[in-house]
DNA sequence: CATCAGTGTGGGGAATTGTGGGAGAGTGTG
DNA sequence: CACACTCTCCCACAATTCCCCACACTGATG
């Protein structure tokens, strides 16, 4: 499992480097799409073909299903490790995601993010002004 | 169980000593994370495969649940004693917890604690000024 | 009092990693 | 069909990190 964060820079073809501690995660290829509260989403190809079964599942039917659908699955670009050990983000992510410059890569559990700096560091500081619950702490830490 | 305090010092590289009472505790490698009250929690590599566990079954639908995984699991970094008994703390962690110069290491149940110097006296005096409930200490005292 | 084992601290060299640039294949357009 | 542009893959260098070694200090022991 992945954790950790890093900070990288995304370079002018739009590369960034896929930390070395993530590389096994990721090295039979990756799934790169948009993500929840404006990041981007790295999947492993096996994670993600096991994704796409449950999205065709969902009704054609309902409007949130059909836009649900939308914003993964559009926003999808398969890709791989080049031999430096980075990838290339396609630009509407890199839009999305506000990327440019200084980029954060942070390890989740069964995927990848890659967030704007400030975008993240705005989104730690939330967290710590809102503690969790304590009954969820006692049960992680025992 | 580990206990006691232990007062060391960060050198330029990021490295500080693990109190040798406490390394068979985490011989085996361990797992260092942002804590509670500004501090790092160190966890032996199976207490932590324990709580990576638990995080990964909090639904990814709830923002709150998402920000709280991701507090822990992106500060977690797995590191191993040098030869020296010591480990390397990386760069975002001891800024979160202002690791530098004087540090303490602390035992806890179930995991370490390490603590800027002042921090850790700052939040013993205000265990002094606010001490437990009565009920509580004859629980645990006797 | 001398010696030794264990501990705290710093430094050096090798391996890995971060970053940029360039050549070649592929694509779209005039 | 020719040209220009883009994208991808590969190579090279600089910087960083990691791992190991060496030394000073402390406390225990004979």
């Amino acid at each position: 499992m992945p954790f950790g964060e890093f900070q990288y820079s995304v370079d002018d073809k739009g590369r960034v480097i896929v930390p070395p501690a993530f590389r096994d995660f990721v090295d039979g290829g990756m799934v790169v799409t948009r993500g929840m509260d404006g990041c981007l989403f790295v999947f492993p190809l096996g994670a993600w073909q096991h994704i796409e079964a449950h999205l065709t599942d969902l009704p054609l039917t309902d409007p949130s299903s059909r836009n649900f659908v939308r914003f993964f699955y559009s926003g999808a670009a398969k890709t791989k490790l080049d031999s430096a050990g980075r990838i290339t983000l396609p630009a509407p992510l890199r839009k999305f995601a506000a990327l440019e410059g200084n980029v954060m890569f942070v390890g989740a559990p069964n995927r990848l993010e890659i967030w704007n700096e400030q975008r993240w560091l705005a989104n730690l500081e939330a967290v710590q002004e809102a503690p969790p619950a304590p009954e969820l702490l006692r049960e992680l830490i025992g």
